[in-house]
DNA sequence: AACGGACGCAACCGCATAACT
DNA sequence: AAGTTATGCGGTTGCGTCCGT
């Protein structure tokens, strides 16, 4: 077969246009039909993967609020790495932005972790050197979410850890303890976070109710297809 | 002002599973 | 029931931006 070249990296705006409308006339399902007749040359998961992430209308922007940290904080001790999962739970915010942030987190966390577990290491200048590093691979890993097996934390980080968990120490447990100094500070029972009314505050989009609820609340879309519907036409 | 490193985000990849034929 | 295709998920990577030196 003729394979059309696909098309990578960077979504333009005329390429989101597109694809808002023709999601908008065929609906967030059928993905390679999508990218087929849109005539982007683009993978139905790429397709699938900009919607969601990006150009579907619930979702909010901008920073991660006190009260979304400490859910995902929450419902990552309880499920893991289950980022859709957790994305459910908080409206508006995707797998991959709670992915993101949780790196990121756990970045800072490792970092001041270490900062913490090692005063006799007095080397404050020594920053630049931020994380370990793989001694076998010399790759830095710490942040891995918890992939058992490789030995992704240096010993400097988990200082307390039984030396029994040779097999991993995962993002998990890592987190577990973080969460405990937290609780520590903020007197907070683990699943009580402060806002579980979320789960109901979703009801206007799809995307994050649909644990039980069915998707019949997808309301036919939104502005933006009025707008792009005339673009595809052209 | 220039440079280098850290950070944050968007996108891709590979695998698992559901749905369909 | 088996094979095929589509979709969803988690992990990883690439790159632009920010910030400190």
């Amino acid at each position: 077969m003729v394979e059309q070249e696909m098309r990578k990296g960077p979504w333009t705006e005329q390429e989101d246009i597109k694809l808002m409308s023709f999601v908008g006339f065929f609906g967030d399902r059928r993905w390679d039909f999508i990218a087929k007749i849109s005539g982007l040359h683009r993978t139905g998961k790429s397709c699938r993967l900009r919607w969601v992430n990006y150009l579907h209308p619930g979702l909010k922007r901008g920073k991660m609020t006190p009260q979304e940290e400490r859910l995902v904080l929450d419902l990552h001790s309880k499920w893991g790495n289950r980022w859709s999962r957790i994305a459910r739970k908080l409206p508006g915010r995707t797998d991959n932005e709670i992915k993101n942030y949780w790196r990121t987190h756990m970045r800072k966390m490792a970092q001041e972790k270490k900062r913490a577990a090692a005063p006799n290491n007095l080397s404050p200048s020594s920053s630049s050197a931020s994380f370990s590093k793989n001694s076998t691979t010399g790759e830095e890993s710490f942040y891995d979410t918890g992939g058992p097996g490789d030995n992704m934390i240096s010993s400097t980080e988990i200082p307390m850890i039984g030396q029994d968990q040779e097999e991993g120490y995962s993002m998990d447990d890592i987190w577990k303890d973080i969460e405990v100094s937290e609780e520590n500070n903020n007197s907070e029972e683990g699943c009580n976070f402060s806002c579980p009314s979320w789960e109901y505050s979703a009801t206007s989009d799809s995307l994050w109710v649909m644990d039980e609820e069915e998707s019949q609340i997808f309301d036919p879309f939104f502005p933006c297809y009025e707008q792009a519907g005339a673009s595809l036409l052209l």
